[in-house]
Formats: structure tokens, C-alpha cells, sequence
DNA sequence: AAGTGGTCTAGACCACTCC
DNA sequence: GAGTGGTCTAGACCACTTG
């Protein structure tokens, strides 16, 4: 029973922006409306839908030319899976065009590693969740992902959880916890043995590999995640705007 | 003779709060003024405050807790060489505590591979300016890179370039050019025989590669980056805020 | 209850590009 | 000159946390 509070002005345009873009309302390589305009078609004031805009820009989706207008770009419209944006797998997958499917490997409660006690502020004691899938993109296995939580966070029974959804969804659903940010290494390290079979390479492939660690607005850490991408068939990709 | 405007009072702040926060005036962990007092010490509003705050708080330098007040993350305080951030390999180096070395293996004009033009939007037969570097930290080698550009943008001899510089003051001083945005492909490779004895690895060893493309605020490419990351020294990181 | 950050406004003036 | 984005203000009200 959550209450529904409705979303800030900003964040709802910010919303319709991007789907304007998506679907070819706003064509790339090309201007879209003023300022002034779309803040009168919105009913708000301009300073609100520059804010909406925002993260567009930061995101490298529009261009702003002041003098002349505002562009959507074509070097990047068509990939919404930067790293900087994507906390779900199965809809990174599908934004790239295949069709994802998820196997859980393994889910429950044992002890943690001295690595994850230590990144999650535990004493060895105190047993974790852990969640152990692999997304595939049509049908070819594309990423394994780990993920690690304190077992004290969890309220309820797990176990009837949808593997599709990320582990956000998780914590929200079943810790009532929010992921305010997270910190990521990124690695590129030689296929372990015990992955090759799954991910069907080679042992000793280069892989990407990434550790993340996810907190709350409290700053704790609430869960870990460990994951191998096989970056050919998705393609990571970073776009960084000069500010 | 370049025109000195002022910095925007935005960015003039952004700048002071970074610093406040390195040189620990502001700890980490611990609340920092108010908006209301840090605008007064300012004498700016609140609102111009706000924007020049709100990239650190997408950097995850600092976090907001409504009804309470702003926090410096010591999660993230000491490193400020996130992924997002850096444009200057010598500065990262520098940020990391090792002391950075920078020598040029080749400079100079050339026909681009066909990769090349088409990402520059070349004919084959117009030449690039191609720079390739190898950045060392405390003498050991960390990063090789390759930055090509289009031979027309040149207006002058560059072969003074000062090479520890980035390839963005490259582009500004001798091609008069400001990158605004660049994308960048993330992979794991293994490290070519080529360079194998630059980066002081074993061929075949797993290694980070960047491919970059920058471009202007019109959109145009105006340069290629090819880079070879010993993660091993420098540890990428990224941090993800959720929005 | 007091103080904090979160949201939003209406309007001003500037810098720039295009016609 | 007209229109665009860039910067900035002073103030309002809301949501929230802490004492």
C-alpha cells in the first residue's frame, strides 16, 4: 500500500522530453521548440523546463546553442544505455534491440566473503542475501551479476522475487530501501574458469568487469553487486559533456 | 590574445565549494552551511547557490537530506578521478599521489586508416595530425594514447606542444576548437603486441581500452581518441546518482 | 516550532546567432 | 532587429527532520 504522491513539474517534462526524443516527435539533427515556447505549452516558467532540460544535456541528448536554438543529437538519440543512466539490465537489453531472458543461478542466505563484510559493515557473523543471475541477450548469455545484501535488511520471504527486475526494485520492495548513489571500479580482467561455461567463452577472455557498491540517502551501504559484461553484444558506452 | 571574460558566478562557486571541500574546511561525513548562510556569504540567492551545487551532488560529492542538511560524502571525497571528470591524463595521474611523466612517441601528419575518416568525416585522402603518448606515473607506464585530428583544423606549428597537456588545450590552442561533448566505447582487450613493452605487460594481459570521438558544439568530430588504461595504477570509478 | 532542503514562479537583463 | 539561449534574482510555499 504505497501512497502515490504525484512527481515534481520538473521531473514529468523531463520525462515527456525524452519521449518526444524516442519517438521522433523531436527529430535529431534538428531544432526543437524554443524555450519560451515549451514553457508556454507546458504552462510553467522557464527557469522549471531548463532544469527539465537538464539532464538531457548532461546526458549529451540535446545540444544547446545559445543565439540560435536547442538540437537533438544525433550522435547519441538512439543510446539510452550510458553508463551513467542504466540500473536494469533486462531493459538495457531491450533498449539495444534483443530480447532479454534472466536464469537465476542461485538465491539465499550464507555467510559473507571478508570483502563483502567489509564493504557492507558487517562482522562476519552476520549472514547476507545473495543473488546470483545471468541476463541473456536473445538467448546468448550477455551478463552474470552477483548481487550481496545484508541479511537484517530483509523484511519477508524473497524468494518469489521477478529475476527480470534489478536490484533496486529489490531493495525497495523487500528492505524498504532506497539507492541513493553507488560507486563502480571498472576492471578489465581475464575470464574466471567458473565463469566461461555460462557466458559461453573462452577461460582467459578479456571481460569488463564491474564492483559496485550501492548506499542510501543515510550513506550506508546496503548491497554489492559484481558484474561481467560480454561487451560485445551490448557495448558500453560513456558520453561526458564539458561543463 | 585571448579575451578574459569572468567566470559566471555558477561556476565561480562551483569552483570555491570543490576546493573548500578538498582542503577539508569541509569535512567529510559531516554537514557543511546551509544554503540559506552559504548564499548570504556569497551574497547570491539561493537558487544561483542551488545550481552551482547541484554537480557536485551529481558527482556525489555531497548529499542532500531534506530536513536536515548537506552532507560531504566521505565515500567519495578523496577521489575526484571519476570517469565523468577527467579530461587531463597528467592531472589524474597527479590527483591519484603518483608523479606523472608524459613522453611522446611520434607527432606528425599522416593518411588516416579508413576507421579514421569515417569517424572525422574525411575524405581518405585528407591527411590527420596523429599524437601518440604514453603517460607514466611514479616512471611506471599507465596509459597509451592516441589522438587523432583533422590535418585542416590545424592553423600553425604544433610540433611545440607542451605534452603533458590534454588534448582539449590541444584542440583550443592550435586548432582553436572547444570540445563539448565526447562518447566513448569502453572495452576489455587484449593488450596488442604492439604494445606490450610501452606498458611494461605481458602481451595477451586483459587491459581497458577507451575509444573516444569528440566533438564541437556543432556537432562536428573534431578528433579521435585511442586509450590503453593499466587499471591496475589508476582505478577507474564511476558514480552513479540516482535522479 | 524552527530550520533545512525541494519546488516553482515571473521577470529581468545579457550574449549571441541569424536574417 | 528579432529571437534564442545564458544568467540571476527575490520571494513564495511545501516537505521533511530534528530539537
Amino acid at each position: 500500500m504505497t501512497i502515490e504522491r504525484p512527481q515534481p513539474i520538473v521531473n514529468q517534462v523531463n520525462h515527456i522530453l525524452r519521449q518526444r526524443i524516442r519517438e521522433g516527435i523531436y527529430k535529431p539533427g534538428l531544432k526543437m521548440p524554443s524555450e519560451g515556447d515549451l514553457a508556454a505549452e507546458f504552462g510553467i516558467s522557464r527557469t522549471t523546463l531548463r532544469t527539465a532540460m537538464a539532464s538531457l544535456v548532461s546526458d549529451g541528448l540535446i545540444l544547446r546553442k545559445q543565439g540560435d536554438g536547442t538540437y537533438v543529437n544525433q550522435h547519441t538519440f538512439e543510446v539510452d544505455t550510458y553508463l551513467q543512466n542504466f540500473w536494469s539490465y533486462t531493459n538495457l537489453i531491450a533498449q539495444v534491440g534483443y530480447e532479454p531472458v534472466v536464469h537465476t543461478l542461485s538465491a539465499g542466505l550464507r555467510l559473507p566473503s571478508q570483502e563483502e563484510a567489509t564493504n557492507l559493515n558487517l562482522a562476519p557473523h552476520d549472514s547476507v542475501y545473495a543473488l546470483e543471475r545471468l541476463f541473456a541477450a536473445n538467448a546468448r548469455p550477455a551478463i552474470y551479476c552477483l548481487n550481496v545484501l545484508p541479511a537484517h535488511l530483509l523484511n519477508g520471504n524473497a524468494d518469489n522475487f521477478s529475476p527480470e527486475k534489478s536490484i533496486f526494485d529489490f531493495l525497495q520492495q523487500y528492505c524498504s530501501q532506497e539507492i541513493a548513489y553507488s560507486t563502480s571500479d571498472i576492471r578489465a580482467v581475464s575470464l574466471p574458469e567458473a565463469l566461461a561455461s555460462l557466458l559461453s567463452q573462452k577461460p582467459g577472455t578479456p571481460i569488463l568487469k564491474f564492483t559496485d557498491v550501492f548506499f542510501n540517502k543515510n550513506n550506508q551501504p546496503i548491497g554489492l553487486g559484481l558484474n561481467y559484461y560480454d561487451e560485445k553484444l551490448l557495448g558500453m558506452r560513456l558520453v561526458r559533456v564539458r561543463s
